[in-house]
DNA sequence: CATGGGATTGACT
DNA sequence: GTCAATCCCATGC
């Protein structure tokens, strides 16, 4: 099986986040291309390992091509993959997926409950945001730390037939601090992105 | 040991 | 547009 290997992910982030865009991930029998992606680097404020190693951001400062994954508000897991060689604290964090294949495996991960399911089951509802995807890959906290290039989780090049998109970049969402870097990248058009392109 | 703040989402006004 | 849910962990006393 085609992965990326760690030599891809040990470049300066901003470049690994672009390249991602296109990107397939898989767990299981559910995948998806990612369509939509932010950096994050340890000299930016916004970046958890902006504070230095702690047992919180250790995954960011281990080897390139490692999953981060974090819990955010309490509530979801959020996915990234570590990047820039060993020792420096940097990640891309995977936003939005176009879903591929285990569409069915995803719905049954997302909730339905009290809610029109058109809401959360429609295919361009499924992983549009970072919490929603990893809830529709069925990606834990277990994930940290292990290796995109081999396990259950992994990150694999585009597909032949994907066709290079029009990349959009803009501000981050979400953060308070270092709000200015345009370090957001998305696909131009693509229903699948977690929130429309500000104009 | 107590507190406060999130790289979010979905429901509701 | 507003708001609560919910938990990990960094920080400060």
């Amino acid at each position: 099986m085609n992965v990326l290997a760690a030599d891809f992910y040990a470049r300066p982030v901003l470049e690994v986040a672009r390249d991602l865009i296109g990107c397939i991930v898989e767990h299981g029998s559910a995948a998806g291309v990612i369509v939509e992606t932010e950096a994050y680097h340890e000299r930016e404020p916004a970046c958890h390992a902006f504070i230095g190693p702690t047992s919180r951001t250790r995954t960011l400062f281990g080897p390139p091509g490692r999953a981060y994954v974090y819990r955010s508000y309490g509530i979801h897991a959020l996915l990234n993959a570590v990047c820039e060689p060993e020792g420096v604290g940097a990640a891309v964090l995977i936003r939005a997926l176009q879903p591929i294949t285990g569409l069915e495996a995803m719905r049954a991960r997302r909730p339905a409950v009290n809610s029109p399911v058109a809401r959360t089951h429609a295919d361009e509802h499924l992983c549009s945001g970072p919490g929603k995807l990893t809830q529709a890959l069925g990606v834990s906290l277990a994930e940290n730390g292990s290796d995109l290039s081999a396990g259950a989780l992994r990150i694999v090049p585009p597909s032949r037939a994907w066709q290079e998109p029009r990349l959009l970049e803009g501000p981050r969402i979400g953060i308070s601090r270092a709000v200015e870097l345009p370090w957001r990248f998305c696909v131009a058009g693509n229903r699948h992105v977690s929130r429309p392109w500000p104009r």
